[in-house]
DNA sequence: GTAGGAGTAAACACAG
DNA sequence: CCTGTGTTTACTCCTA
């Protein structure tokens, strides 16, 4: 709940207004979150002011408000599950959800306030990548500073029962002893499994030699997702019946934490993890001396500090020293619902975030190889990246937390050996990931047909992923309704469409549509029609044809900084120019099936046929001198042909009756089958 | 530096 | 009156 109002706030930000607007969005997200967070964040981690407040707190009010956090925690936990670890394939069913949450995290991510888009198109992906494991790397320290606190705090608890217990009748004492140890047990569970979660998600690489402070203290490489249910059978979990886990746990503090911390590593193994043992037996397994400054190897730095202000994502507070950010840092950022959700969202966009960047490394690997090329660098790129998200490869793709944690500082993968992976996303060609602002240079228009392409090759991407399309809102409604075998689409059947294929447009609506209304209307190639049902919107491809002369977005200079990445030496000339131009999409796409390609010229006969068609005469005169449009077009085309001449059609037909035989591109099929108005918003 | 495209926000009108 | 639809204007950002 409290995420959604914080992304509301922030919501209000629209991506476009990247500087005011998104500064004031993060203002007031950060205020409103701010306001949440010393009212909400009072009860949520106010764990230590509890344990401060013992003297006043009664032993069962102690214990009832324990129980509440570890509810708390475990109801994060199911919604992390149900959420965060849910394949991208099945994610329609919780799309509101992290159609509502990803965009925060994303904006709240970028230190410099830039937009989720902005940070996609402006870093490079090991920038992006390193930048996001530095944020998950925060936030999991954030969590696990939480969580070493509960345990204490049950610590002193017990510690504080067991002193007043020698006043009380020992009866008492030893079902409040019970109670504190279910307590502690539970916390050290949750503790496990929100790790658990985390690593099956790739966002902790628990590597031994990698796991620093806190994470030493958690379960080690050693645990698997298989362990789970044995975490849960063996340990006597929350949903247990109480007595089972007395039963297990006995009053036997001592097993009770070697079961945990067996759970925790191997039991050969066993790591230097600090088991120490309380005088009073209590297991401090997992609270080991609070080295959780421990990532601060520099002393005087924070990785969520700087410039004298908290990184925090959405946060901006001022904080004059160090100190006074720790201090901030702890009252303000504590594990509470929004800092969970916070994390959980960030889980999920970095899962999107790997998909994209497995599927585009694919994409790019196929392309290289059809070049007869080899990556100069075998490194990002010549790991082979399983690009489902299916768990398991998932956590391979695991952060380094060692690689961006230590000094704070983001340290872009530099040897073949770095378990980062930067890739692209798939959907996101180049061109959205290059091109500035965030959602401004799509690069649909340029190549009006390549977006159906794209569309239909990353359909299942947009469809799931919170990204926003590379397209412009023109080419966009353009598309949808070119999709309809009537070529004609009433504007909340648009909408629909919006909703239906971009996960993106399923928040946010009163912007989005706002601005397809502000499409359909300021845009002449846009014709409302009045129908049987009502007025309906449709193309004119002429008009849509004459608008400006595409201009070489896509970034040259980006596209031009990847392609040196790349073994540029490889590239002969013309390829060069021709990714330059097309700013990769037509490369791989399908087809560069555009109305202006070779089929299209032919028959469509555009009034245009020398002017800026779209995506073909602009590429040919918007560069240098290289291949001509024909050639060029032949060239990319030759082995598209099929794909292109399918939807070069359609541009055909100006504004004509549909002609559903020839309206059946890819996607059709798989738009036709969807249920219209499923829009959640 | 300027022009134009694009995105966003907002105000307004109108119809159901 | 409310909501959805359309239109229009203003502003900002970005690129050529």
């Amino acid at each position: 709940m409290m995420v959604e109002s914080a992304s509301e706030t922030i919501r209000s930000a629209p991506a476009g207004q990247n500087g005011v607007g998104s500064i004031s969005g993060q203002a007031d997200g950060g205020g409103g979150a701010g306001a949440a967070g010393a009212g909400g964040g009072g009860a949520g981690r106010d764990p230590a002011a509890g344990a401060d407040s013992n003297g006043e707190m009664s032993p069962a009010e102690l214990l009832h408000f324990q129980q509440q956090q570890a509810l708390q925690v475990a109801r994060q936990l199911l919604l992390q599950q149900a959420s965060g670890l849910s394949s991208p394939g099945n994610n329609d069913s919780k799309q509101s959800a992290s159609a509502v949450q990803v965009p925060v995290s994303v904006a709240m991510m970028s230190p410099q306030m830039l937009t989720p888009q902005q940070m996609q198109q402006i870093l490079s992906p090991p920038q992006l990548q390193a930048l996001l494991q530095q944020q998950q790397a925060l936030m999991l320290q954030q969590l696990q500073e939480y969580y070493k606190k509960q345990q204490e705090q049950l610590h002193l608890q017990l510690l504080t029962q067991q002193q007043a217990g020698k006043q009380q009748p020992k009866e008492a004492l030893g079902n409040k002893q019970l109670a504190f140890q279910q307590q502690l047990l539970q916390m050290q569970q949750l503790q496990q499994q929100h790790l658990l979660n985390l690593q099956r998600q790739g966002l902790v690489s628990l590597q031994p030699s990698q796991a620093s402070g806190p994470l030493q203290t958690l379960p080690q490489a050693a645990v698997c997702p298989t362990d789970l249910p044995q975490l849960w059978k063996g340990e006597g979990a929350p949903g247990q019946p109480a007595e089972d886990s007395v039963k297990q746990e006995g009053l036997d503090l001592t097993g009770s934490a070697t079961t945990a911390t067996s759970f925790a590593a191997p039991p050969k193994v066993s790591p230097p993890l600090s088991h120490h043992t309380l005088p009073n037996g209590q297991p401090t397994v997992l609270t080991p001396r609070r080295d959780s400054s421990s990532h601060e190897e520099t002393p005087g730095s924070h990785p969520l500090y700087g410039h004298g202000e908290c990184k925090w994502p959405g946060c901006e507070t001022l904080c004059e020293d160090l100190g006074q950010f720790i201090k901030h840092l702890n009252t303000e950022h504590a594990l509470d619902d929004r800092s969970t959700a916070q994390c959980r969202v960030q889980m999920q966009v970095v899962q999107q975030l790997e998909i994209q960047l497995a599927k585009e490394s694919e994409r790019l690997q196929a392309m290289m190889a059809h070049l007869h090329m080899r990556p100069s660098e075998p490194k990002p790129f010549s790991q082979p990246l399983n690009p489902v998200p299916g768990s398991s490869s998932f956590s391979k793709v695991t952060v380094s937390a060692a690689d961006s944690f230590p000094d704070g500082l983001v340290h872009p993968p530099t040897s073949a050996a770095a378990p980062v992976t930067p890739l692209r996303p798939p959907g996101l060609s180049s061109a959205s990931l290059h091109s500035g602002g965030p959602a401004r240079r799509r690069s649909s228009d340029k190549f009006c047909s390549p977006i159906s392409s794209e569309l239909a090759q990353n359909h299942e991407f947009y469809k799931n992923a919170d990204v926003r399309p590379p397209f412009t809102y023109a080419s966009l409604i353009r598309q949808a309704i070119l999709e309809t075998p009537d070529r004609q689409l009433t504007l909340n059947e648009i909408y629909n469409w919006f909703t239906r294929m971009f996960a993106y447009f399923r928040r946010n609506t009163a912007t989005w549509k706002n601005a397809v209304r502000h499409n359909l209307s300021l845009h002449k190639c846009f014709v409302r029609v009045e129908n049987v049902k009502g007025a309906v919107w449709t193309v004119d491809e002429r008009e849509y044809q004459k608008r400006r002369p595409p201009k070489m977005t896509g970034s040259p200079t980006l596209v031009k900084n990847m392609i040196s990445g790349l073994s540029y030496g490889a590239l002969n000339a013309s390829y060069q120019a021709a990714l330059a131009e097309s700013s990769f999409p037509l490369l791989n796409s399908p087809g560069m099936l555009n109305p202006g390609s070779a089929s299209s010229l032919l028959p469509l006969s555009h009034d245009e046929v020398g002017a800026p068609v779209e995506p073909l005469p602009s590429n040919g005169s918007s560069s240098p001198p290289r291949l001509s449009p024909s050639q060029y077009s032949h060239q990319v085309q030759v082995k598209e042909e099929p794909a292109e001449a399918e939807e070069d059609r359609r541009p055909g037909p100006p504004l004509g009756p549909p002609n559903p035989s020839t309206a059946g591109p890819p996607e059709d099929r798989d738009l036709e089958e969807e249920l219209p108005g499923e829009e959640l918003s």
